[in-house]
RNA sequence: GGGGGCAUAGCUCAGCUGGGAGAGCGUCUGCCUUACAAGCAGGAUGUCAUAGGUUCAAGUCCUAUUGUCCCCACCA
């Protein structure tokens, strides 16, 4: 017989870990007849590593994936990681940097080549790192966003949408990032309140002595400005729409135009347009027919459209212009103002709108189609809240720019020949369709990571191929992840999805909260606050986490995480530990532990009957994504029922060699254990199966196992209520005692006195409970006073007073107290009752079940304040 | 400027469809009772942010207010 340590040590996670991998249980199963149920892992960054966050949502992925496995479905929980083009490329750039070298200095294709070493080494480390959390993703179908079969969906993908005009290459303004020199997307885009300036300057009219004042937060593209606008309407600016005004340092003749971007009541009423820097000049240009100078390099420097300001940067540029202004008189004052600057989430360098030619995805009726599904009910989110968050997205979301200037990611599928045709392919063509020349280029640029983030649910099945994966295992059922990417990939999976595979990629998606520190601040490198997941493992064990993960948190909400919390539910596993330990400690071979039913006592049935409940109710928690309450509800079963009470009340028969019912009791030990092992399994997946295999050793794993279901055969509730009752007979002895300084070690004579027979019957199948847990050294049930005397401590329980006899333990003083306040608490509940009971409104609307719960309730109170009143009355009396 | 979350015991948070306020930690008291001191037994602590409203009944639904955190946003 297997032995338990007496403290639970979680270092047995890795190797049970490994053993699970060998024998290949995380493998997706294809069982014919069966449901599938998947899920696909949010991939995380390939160099990254891993954190909290990802800690959360693997765990509750895993959660729902071994509780569907052992509910029998075929499950496929699907792995793997992203290229993160933008920041892998980063962290390769600062790689080559340390060593001198330039990404231009080797190219393009040996630049790839180092990513693809650098992917490889630093790239398992985060798998590893999900593996120690004891994920059981299945390995075999583990992809990575960057691989063949992936490229070929999105050149696929690419060339498809490119055709039916979804995606466009256009010259609009974009986001442009003078640090990682690459355009980005609107979602890429952070706005920050900083403190900035609002210069206020003046241009002269041209031909008259007069000038128009106007604001800018940003000088330096007054350079680019290439119209003034007033609004239509506006009276006092009329008469000089049409005229020009002198641009004084590049002395450009611009002109006054009339357009209702301007706003009349802001500021002077007069906006300076420039184009090619800013959104809304560009769109006021593209109504005006203005011209766009741009006069910016990718590197935040002015360019040759700047004059002598060329080679500077932005924002030395625009010191030096407000100066050439003040040297003119042509400057009127500074504010300083605080206002919303664009930064790269990435490097947080401040973005600057440039015009570019990139390529777009069309948004229209993709984000029509994304509404609807949300708006019909067929995607369902998890809070629903969310659901405001991801229309409000999708109705003012712009035309996406997949485009960037980067060499690490999926290369744009488009060839450019000498004769000006494009040819946009998924396979390289060879000559030009249009001209016959072999001399095509690729396209330079690489797509967003998003792009192929966007396509991961299918495309990681073997899509655009009508695989034996995409028919068994799509869509998805479930998708977690932190709220924070809603935009970038939810909403993005979502239409693409619909658009491709002409269905939801997935039916739900379950939203994290984000994790925080102790005082709820961001973790984050820069405050070092950030808790590595994986120190927490190899000091408390995964088991450990992720209970503290689990617990005490609902979907879409933050939460504080602290060690400490680890530390805490650490006690947990342990007290789990030793009560197996315990179990094993009566038992010699629990192989051979037989159930006689006809042996079955009060308690058995109870706890029996208490894990039916159990089971049903995380079943039912477990699909309504109620994790933490499902958790709860297994931990205090667990600790509070089982070892608390059953243990305790199962103890006497244990010991007693010659009681016929032992074996059955301890057949319940272990029954009702492997169930809370199965039960909480998805949740703590290494200790369960160390106790599970050994209480059970004809089951190879508790992963396989079948998951529990209601029982028939063990609902008792009648033994239920009668143990509960017990157990409040009991926790009020106990603390009347407490209360009255009685030693634990005193054991008295207790009398139990009531007229209902189903008590009497209570008391006397309980009879040894109330001596082993309720100090009694003898109990005797009767039906009224005869043999009480006066000198008893009475304790007042429904339909029952508890007589101890008192002389011997505590003064009528006292007593007399515990009995007053008694009675004022009584007093009380019977006030609130009969209120209650005597308004009309309750009476006559209130669910009659509740009305005579109520009556049941007055009847109990009274009964017992009575009890108490009489009680006082003896004492009085002595 | 728009949208949302949160506000419950000293702390961290549960509380699902409205029907007598919960957990853990902390704290206090008593226990090394042969599964567990990472433990056992018992106790204390809450005008459920404020003000209205709906209802027989509100922590729970509605409105407003305050505080706080977050998201979105092109107001020069």
């Amino acid at each position: 017989m297997k032995q338990l340590d007496k403290n639970y040590d979680p270092k047995i996670e890795n190797e049970m870990y490994n053993n699970w991998l060998e024998k290949g249980y995380f493998e997706a199963k294809t069982e014919e007849g069966k449901k599938s149920y998947t899920i696909m892992m949010p991939p995380p960054n390939v160099t990254g590593r891993l954190h909290l966050g990802h800690a959360l949502n693997n765990t509750i992925q895993d959660v729902l994936i071994r509780t569907k496995r052992m509910q029998g479905y075929n499950t496929l929980w699907l792995p793997g990681t992203d290229h993160a083009s933008i920041s892998t490329e980063v962290k390769v750039i600062e790689k080559l940097a340390n060593e001198g070298i330039k990404k231009s200095d080797i190219g393009r294709e040996a630049f790839v080549e180092e990513t693809w070493r650098w992917k490889e080494k630093y790239g398992g480390e985060i798998m590893e790192q999900i593996k120690k959390i004891g994920c059981s993703c299945d390995f075999s179908r583990e992809r990575f966003t960057l691989d063949k079969g992936l490229n070929d969906a999105v050149n696929h993908v690419f060339v498809k949408m490119y055709n039916e005009g979804l995606i466009y290459k256009g010259e609009k303004l974009i986001n442009w990032c003078p640090h990682c020199k690459t355009t980005i997307s609107d979602a890429e885009v952070d706005h920050e309140d900083v403190n900035g300036g609002f210069w206020h300057f003046k241009y002269k009219i041209k031909d008259t002595d007069e000038y128009l004042e106007f604001a800018t937060t940003r000088p330096e593209t007054i350079l680019g400005d290439t119209a003034v606008a007033v609004n239509p309407k506006d009276e006092r600016y009329k008469k000089y729409v049409g005229k020009m005004v002198i641009e004084p340092i590049t002395k450009r003749e611009i002109p006054i135009i009339a357009d209702r971007y301007a706003k009349m009541d802001f500021g002077t009423g007069v906006v300076k347009i420039t184009p090619a820097h800013d959104p809304n000049d560009f769109e006021v240009g593209e109504r005006n027919n203005l011209q766009r100078i741009n006069v910016m390099n990718d590197d935040g420097t002015m360019n040759e459209n700047a004059g002598e300001y060329e080679g500077l940067d932005r924002f030395e540029a625009r010191k030096k212009i407000v100066k050439a202004f003040d040297k003119i008189g042509q400057f009127i004052k500074k504010e300083d103002i605080v206002h919303a600057v664009g930064k790269h989430e990435r490097c947080k360098v401040i973005v600057e709108p440039l015009i570019k030619k990139q390529w777009f995805v069309k948004m229209d009726d993709l984000a029509k189609q994304a509404l609807e599904v949300y708006g019909n009910g067929e995607l369902k989110l998890v809070p629903d809240r969310l659901g405001k968050v991801y229309t409000n997205w999708l109705e003012n979301s712009r035309d996406w720019c997949i485009s960037r200037q980067l060499w690490w990611g999926h290369r744009i599928p488009a060839y450019y020949c000498e004769c000006g045709h494009v040819e946009v392919k998924e396979i390289t063509p060879k000559t030009c369709s249009k001209c016959g020349s072999d001399k095509l280029t690729q396209d330079e640029d690489c797509m967003d990571t998003w792009f192929s983030s966007a396509l991961w649910p299918f495309s990681t099945l073997g899509w655009p191929n009508e695989t034996e994966d995409m028919k068994r295992f799509y869509p998805a059922d479930v998708i977690v992840t932190a709220y924070d990417i809603i935009f970038f990939w939810i909403i993005r999976m979502v239409f693409s999805g619909l658009h491709h595979t002409k269905q939801l990629p997935f039916k739900e998606v379950y939203f994290t909260g984000l994790i925080k520190d102790e005082q709820g601040r961001k973790m984050s490198k820069s405050l070092g606050n950030g808790i590595d997941p994986i120190e927490l493992i190899e000091k408390f064990g995964s088991d450990a986490l992720r209970h503290t993960l689990m617990t005490g948190n609902s979907p879409g909400n933050d939460m504080r995480f602290s060690a400490k919390k680890v530390e805490t539910n650490r006690t947990f596993l342990n007290k789990l530990w030793n009560a197996t330990r315990f179990v094993l400690m009566n038992v010699d071979d629990v192989e051979n532990v037989k159930l006689d039913e006809s042996k079955l006592n009060i308690s058995d049935k109870w706890i029996l009957s208490k894990v039916n409940g159990l089971a049903e109710e995380v079943t039912k928690n477990i699909d309504k994504y109620e994790l933490s309450i499902a958790l709860q509800k297994i931990h205090n079963f667990i600790w509070d029922e089982y070892c608390d009470w059953y243990i305790e009340m199962v103890k006497p028969r244990l010991y007693d060699e010659n009681d016929d019912t032992r074996e059955t009791a301890i057949w319940t030990l272990l029954e009702v254990l492997k169930i809370s092992m199965k039960l909480l399994h998805p949740f703590m997946p290494f200790i369960t199966e160390e106790i599970f295999t050994t209480i059970e050793p004809k089951e190879e794993t508790v992963m396989l196992s079948s998951w529990p279901e209601f029982k028939k055969e063990f609902d008792f509730k009648t033994e239920e209520k009668e143990i509960e009752y017990i157990k409040n007979a009991i926790k009020n002895i106990r603390g009347t005692r407490t209360e009255m300084n009685v030693k634990p070690s005193k054991k008295t004579k207790t009398y139990i006195v009531t007229e209902s027979d189903e008590v009497k019957n209570t008391f006397k199948n309980c009879e040894t409970f109330m001596k082993t847990l309720g100090f009694a050294s003898e109990l005797i049930v009767q039906g009224d006073k005869t043999n009480i005397e006066n000198d008893f401590v009475s304790i007042i329980i429904e339909d029952a007073i508890v007589y101890i006899p008192f002389a011997e333990l505590v003064d009528i003083k006292k007593e007399k107290e515990r009995l007053e306040k008694e009675k004022e608490k009584l007093e009380k509940e019977v006030d609130r009752v009969v209120k209650k009971l005597s308004n009309k409104g309750f009476t006559d609307k209130a669910p009659e079940k509740l009305i005579n719960a109520e009556k049941d309730k007055q009847n109990k109170y009274q009964r017992m304040l009575d009890e108490v009143i009489k009680q006082i009355d003896v004492l009085n009396k002595k």
